[in-house]
DNA sequence: CCTACATTTCGCCACATGACGAAATGGCGG
DNA sequence: CCGCCATTTCGTCATGTGGCGAAATGTAGG
């Protein structure tokens, strides 16, 4: 692997893995809330999450059938701290980051076990079945 | 172009621009000195050089024939102090760091005007000529 | 054990990126 | 104005990366 410096920076400096930091900063959400969120395949968001977490930006921890991301406390990367919190001071008025926010706190208001169910039309106004 | 720290991030996330950037922490340079430091080719420091102006993160400043690059002040970024100060309290124990301060000394002791003239077959140990 | 389902892994494709050499650019000295 | 030389731009190639869908994995619940 790259040096962690460099592994952090390159992990933050994508776009779609800034809008899940961004996303984490309101709390640990499981991967099917990110992915309701983003609007991307599954797949995509595994794959996004795994390399934030091989940068030791986040971690994830297994509660029955689903797996919860968080942000990282830094003791893996020493330098996720510092590029966390130059994420958490900046992109809040980016329209992108304040969408998801906004679509963050719809997918919040649906259980987690209703979720996933929710057929792709219906994804843009979840409620519960 | 990407978001301001989203192109501060990606830019200081390849390795050989970090290297560039740390070479830039003891003053600023001319490209040709980069060069001679990273035994790159001239187009690809160049490039690399473009890419870490277009962030934000460097200025350059013409004298003569040749262009020097330095640190930016961070007027053109807003992020570019956070990223250049985090590389700043970084990596100044990787291997490849200190061979390359080792190396930029000794480049830095020939004249500037003398050393693009040098033979590469000559260049890991420069001498007037 | 078998199913259901959240998540990951795998294989694929389109595109971005880093490297180079060759050619173009632009200032300096004649 | 002409050539020199530092630097950039351009074209090309190999590799890396982000996206997807399909198949594998692993856990909860019957």
């Amino acid at each position: 692997m790259l040096h962690e410096l460099e592994a952090a920076l390159k992990a933050a400096g994508d776009p779609t893995r800034a809008r899940i930091l961004k996303l984490l900063e309101d709390g640990e959400l499981c991967v099917c809330q990110v992915q309701a969120v983003l609007g991307l395949a599954p797949s995509t968001v595994s794959k996004h999450l795994a390399l934030l977490k091989a940068a030791g930006l986040v971690a994830d921890r297994r509660e029955g059938r689903w797996i919860h991301y968080a942000l990282a406390a830094g003791d893996r990367n020493p330098y996720a701290r510092d590029v966390l919190d130059l994420l958490r001071a900046s992109l809040d008025r980016e329209p992108r980051v304040v969408k998801d926010r906004r679509r963050l706190r719809e997918v919040k208001s649906v259980p987690v076990d209703a979720l996933c169910a929710l057929p792709p039309a219906r994804r843009r106004r979840p409620r519960r079945a």
